[in-house]
DNA sequence: TAGGGTTGTAATAGCTATGGTTACGACTAA
DNA sequence: TTAGTCGTAACCATAGCTATTACAACCCTA
């Protein structure tokens, strides 16, 4: 399973844009989120695109520019940023069609999806129960 | 996510396997098996390898050589299958360590796992529940 | 109105995982 | 001895993610 830091890396963005935002100032650049994640800012920018399409950030441009949540912290769950930025399914079936002459390449399909449907419902059931107040709160815990 | 047909591909070749002994066959071969899946007995070969390495299948060599189970359909379940093809977890924290002197960038790291633990072990939950009997009933049942 | 900082996005490259294919030695029943 | 299959190495193609450079678009501020 080719594992991807996209979730991690999302959760980390926002919950960041979250404290700043707290600690009293209005937006976050890219720049400065970049260093704390320790990667390219064109990294978080682009991340940043997908979260403000699904309504979770949002922009500013000009001098003075940046980012900000347009929900609370509280508001937002992990499911939220699952759906925001991962838009396949976990499992994938087989890339080229099984021979449907025979009788496992004809059923296997089906039976397989119905198992993988069940999977991923119960991993959008346990993002949802984490909110990134939650995170944050762990996250000052640990300081 | 790069979703991946490893598992699909396995509890295929399994189920086949399982339903071609049950038909009065000793061994299946590579290539049988390559064939109902519609890809190369190589792949088959090399995912037959874990799965021996994790006790489910077994080979036998020479002339009539080919693959047989190991344990009956009923006793492997489809967590059974995943644990012994695919290593890694779903989800991966930070490619490059993040910022230890930032608050977020110290604290995240454990928050996550906390999280992606639960959510790997619910994905497993999920999985124990389908046994490759129950697989193959479906499969029959489709046809 | 000019300057400067930041977004938004394209283009490119490297890395890793997966899958497909060819090749060939190892093995063993007949 | 022969034929059929395993076991495995080698190589290539594809796809997804990450990193990086580059640059136009934007807009506040002086």
């Amino acid at each position: 399973m080719s594992a991807n830091s996209r979730l991690t890396i999302a959760a980390h963005t926002l919950t960041w844009i979250g404290l700043y935002q707290r600690r009293g100032h209005e937006v976050a650049t890219s720049e400065q989120i970049a260093t704390s994640v320790n990667t390219n800012p064109v990294v978080i920018r682009r991340l940043l695109g997908d979260l403000r399409k699904a309504g979770l950030a949002g922009s500013r441009r000009g001098a003075g520019a940046g980012w900000m949540l347009v929900r609370d912290l509280a508001a937002i769950t992990l499911l939220d940023v699952y759906q925001a930025i991962e838009p396949g399914p976990v499992f994938a079936l087989h890339r080229a069609t099984p021979n449907p002459e025979c009788v496992v390449g004809h059923g296997i399909g089906p039976a397989m999806t119905a198992v993988y449907d069940d999977v991923e419902a119960a991993l959008r059931r346990e993002l949802a129960k984490t909110t990134l107040e939650d995170v944050l709160r762990d996250v000052l815990k640990a300081a």
